[in-house]
DNA sequence: CTCCAATATGGACAGTGTCCATATTCTCTA
DNA sequence: TAGAGAATATGGACACTGTCCATATTGGAG
């Protein structure tokens, strides 16, 4: 049977589901995905090698169960920050990139841990879920005015930019050294380039 | 000793370094950077398990190896199309967006490879030397108008949005599932939201 | 022709993911 | 309340991996 209400010291260990996944968490954060093994998992949580498969199917859910748990802590943080945010479009685009990038930086392996597409071959559902609130989020900024394409397109490119910027900061790709650039935030500067245009800013 | 000349049929196997990268390439269309496998790489070229040490430190070097040989290949077909390409800017980046989308989607795990840092660890100066001929492409189209600082955040903002977008799409995150959007790629669709800015195609 | 370094081989070891039979413990029911 | 069955945890096993090692082979420089 499962747990069916608190589901605190419940069973043999309590939860060890959940403490499986603190464990992954602190190997992940440590020495990247390669070190998020099942039996180091168990080794860090205390238990036998085999006990993590009464919880996890496979080291590919466990990883899965780990990127659902940091997306939803990453897209309560992007909630969070634009309910703070003031109304205008542009000052919350900039909040969203700031709050990714950000915890990118702060967490860089948890943050390759989630684009990583394998992880998520078992159970897409939460991942695209958390997804959408995202892709919504950037939506709602974007308003209603346009076609209903240029608006996806436009949605697209802004996810597209501020993620592809955290890639290539994460994978040291980017030559460029300076994060400022006059008195803004680079990640700050390539989102107004995407709102004012190339074109634009450069006449 | 080194073979100094032609380097044909070269001593016992005859350039066993290139036939081991031409396995490891086999097996990473195949299954992915998770069958690119010391022994299986060495299974496949058809030589001992232990014989591609000599050649390759470690698995990360073999990977870093291919990961080099691969982003040689895509550099070349982006110079290639931009020496094609009419001069007009917004035709250049389309061109290179299109190149880089079409090789993602046609060698997805090609595309993955290069991105991982971790097969750089050994030797970045390669992959670094690559990343720079693009980078200074884009730097070029962009042509020498503004400040310093402004066309960096330009070229960052360009790579960071055709990076994203392929990273999006290979990943299936992207919930979009239309390639086309009124006659163009979306790729396209979103280089021209790059050129024309939000604020401005929204007005 | 001889020798040496480059190259290839096979064995070994520790670590991994996953399956299995077994042991323990919880919860629901009879 | 007693027991039964399901959920959970254990330790052993297997095949596979990366990497090291001693050994064998080979090619070219001298």
């Amino acid at each position: 049977m499962r747990p069916k209400k608190g589901a605190r010291k419940a069973y043999h260990h309590g939860d060890l589901a959940q403490a499986l996944l603190d464990a992954a968490e602190r190997l992940l954060d440590e020495g990247g995905v390669g070190a998020v093994t099942v039996r180091a998992v168990a080794r860090e949580a205390g238990v036998a090698h085999s006990a993590p498969a009464n919880h996890f199917k496979d080291r590919a859910a466990l990883l899965a169960a780990l990127a659902t748990r940091i997306f939803q802590e990453l897209t309560t943080e992007v909630v969070t920050a634009l309910g703070i945010s003031s109304s205008s479009p542009r000052a919350r685009l900039h909040a969203i990139a700031d709050v990714i990038v950000q915890y990118a930086l702060r967490h860089p392996h948890r943050y390759r841990l989630l684009w990583r597409g394998e992880n998520f071959a078992a159970d897409k559902s939460s991942a695209e879920i958390a997804g959408t609130v995202l892709y919504d989020a950037v939506k709602e900024i974007l308003g209603g005015a346009g076609t209903e394409t240029s608006i996806d397109s436009q949605v697209i490119a802004a996810w597209s930019l501020i993620h592809g910027y955290v890639s290539l900061r994460l994978e040291g790709t980017l030559v460029d050294g300076s994060d400022e650039v006059s008195g803004k935030s680079r990640a700050a500067a390539i989102v107004d380039v995407l709102i004012d245009g190339v074109g634009r800013s450069r006449c």
